[in-house]
DNA sequence: TTGTATGCGTTATCAC
DNA sequence: GTGATAACGCATACAA
């Protein structure tokens, strides 16, 4: 910068205030700048402005695993929202380790390299109820509700969207409805409040809640579904119908039923939740609760730019819309006796 | 670190001699230094030392899309390895943008926020050969082989990939078949290898490539396979075979042909390249090439730090091993002439 | 409107 | 072995 002041015989503070589009800049002056910063190739260093300013223009994205379909295509939706914004983004992977987690949120690894993190937790909500927003940096949490309103959200209303899932099931004829998913752990919100979806919906079509037909998922991937939906299918009286807390245990699901000689969706229905592309192209379809990726990816990256700008802003909880998908996996049977309810076509 | 210097009575010198694990300092004072170290919660400020040293400890992987599931498992193992070795990532997209991709290699953006560029590009071998490795960032390229020896690469050997897949096709008795994948512009060298292999396997085998057999593909998704597989399939001739150049042209591959009212393997025999977990899944479960992505991980991880170590370093190719994986999708038929190569499991 | 001078928190050079 | 101090490149308070 001092060449560029030299080479068009200003200061450098002519300089700084041309690079930073400040308004009280002749014309002139502007010009020679620009040109001397043409010249000699000049590009500001960032890391020296951030040393001064303490802003990085760097937020991080933390997921258990980038890999996770659903989490791969939230990075896709952030990285674009924040390069929007001019900002870059770091991903860091949590690996499912608690300790790791704890650690990222506390600040007590790699401080002060990004301005605000985008958080998609296993922690407990216990432990998030201990932190202090105000001692902690900028922080949006995604996919989970805590309510105390202390901290930025953005999630979908996990309960109705579980409810939806589970009473388009009863509703295409079954009976039998179990669910993979749930975290024997306390704590954990997501699940909690899927659970919870799912269970009323029976209990609004006046089906008890079997707790037989409640399966756990230590994680949401393909093998958890694969050996839990094998469980369900040992059970005497098997289920008819399969809600799973997300795509990733659905596709898991299906092939179970496959390999155990039975049918999609005629001897047993498959729903799942994330719309992965996976699912569409999946045979039989898979039907799905879709949620609005890059909406609650422009929303994240919104309210943690707002809050690195000011800190003290109170906590903002914002709902993400979901939206029903229903497609070949759960077709109706011959047994069907309620009209479905509303239900997009899931193309 | 000044507070910290104050509290335990030394220069600052001596803190950052103790922070940076110098030898030459003696037991008391390092004992006092942490100490005070511990009693002010002091953590050095990675920006400033960035600003000293040059290095930000931070590596850019530069992808077109994270949410293509090769991509997300690239980016899990990068970002698993560096971590290992003390650096962080930095994901960014290209979205099959050229000029993009240009601006980052050239480093016209955002310079000297990373140490180091992982990329793996979408650039002819002609826009690469005009660049200048010494003038450049540290960089390492992914996935493509340009033999001019200039530049770091890991990458599998594609055109023997594409060979043993096709020739894994011909071994089961199929005789028509057909590629989806081939790139019609100039320059980009994974399809072109690809492409080759394929052809080299059909004429060993005394087939003769037949050009309405070869069929491009914008991208490599789900729905770029689902295209051209229906394309095939509406030829009067219809193939009994398909190699596709990813998994994700091959799920949309397999997908086209149930919905021509055919069956894989039966009518049509296909098999992809990456080894995706949702191919294991796939009914019939996916043959493949797999990669062994955690070696192509490490590798470029290893060689980008030596780099930025020392820049001057000539360039190194690293070849990744590859493994065909044969699985229900090429089944073979009753019409198998030839005994199958050897071929893995594919569990 | 523009120039001068100081400090952001490190590391490294020089003396001692 | 340790202390004082310059420098990394930028932004800004203050002076002109």
């Amino acid at each position: 910068m001092r060449d560029v002041a030299a080479h068009a015989r200003v200061s450098v503070r002519t300089v700084s205030n041309v690079m930073a589009g400040y308004q009280h800049v002749s014309e002139a002056m502007r010009a020679r700048v620009q040109a001397a910063i043409q010249e000699l190739d000049y590009r500001p260093n960032p890391v020296a402005r951030t040393l001064r300013t303490g802003r990085t223009g760097v937020l991080a994205l933390v997921v258990p695993e980038i890999d996770v379909p659903y989490f791969a295509g939230l990075a896709r939706e952030v990285i674009n929202a924040a390069a929007t914004r001019g900002y870059q983004v770091m991903v860091d992977q949590t690996g499912h380790d608690h300790e790791r987690e704890r650690r990222l949120l506390t600040g007590a690894d790699r401080t002060m390299l990004f301005d605000g993190v985008l958080f998609s937790p296993l922690v407990t909500a216990a432990e998030l109820a201990e932190m202090d927003p105000s001692t902690t940096m900028p922080l949006v949490l995604l996919g989970e509700h805590v309510f105390d309103g202390r901290f930025d959200h953005v999630a979908i209303d996990n309960t109705q969207a579980a409810y939806d899932a589970t009473a388009h099931l009863v509703s295409t004829g079954r009976r039998r409805v179990a669910a993979i998913g749930e975290q024997p752990q306390e704590g954990y919100a997501t699940p909690r409040q899927r659970t919870a979806g799912y269970q009323a919906a029976l209990l609004a079509a006046g089906l008890e809640p079997d707790p037989a037909y409640l399966r756990p998922a230590a994680h949401y991937r393909r093998a958890d579904g694969y050996d839990a939906a094998r469980e369900l299918l040992a059970l005497p009286q098997r289920p008819d119908a399969i809600f799973c807390f997300s795509d990733l245990l659905a596709m898991g699901a299906m092939r179970a039923v496959f390999d155990a000689g039975l049918q999609v969706p005629d001897d047993v229905a498959v729903i799942g939740v994330d719309d992965l592309e996976e699912g569409r192209y999946a045979r039989p379809s898979l039907s799905t609760v879709s949620l609005d990726t890059p909406y609650i990816a422009q929303e994240a990256v919104d309210r943690i730019i707002a809050r690195i700008g000011d800190p003290s802003l109170p906590g903002v909880q914002t709902r993400a819309p979901h939206q029903l998908l229903c497609r070949e996996s759960t077709a109706p049977t011959s047994m069907q006796t309620a009209p479905s309810p509303a239900c997009a076509s899931g193309s």
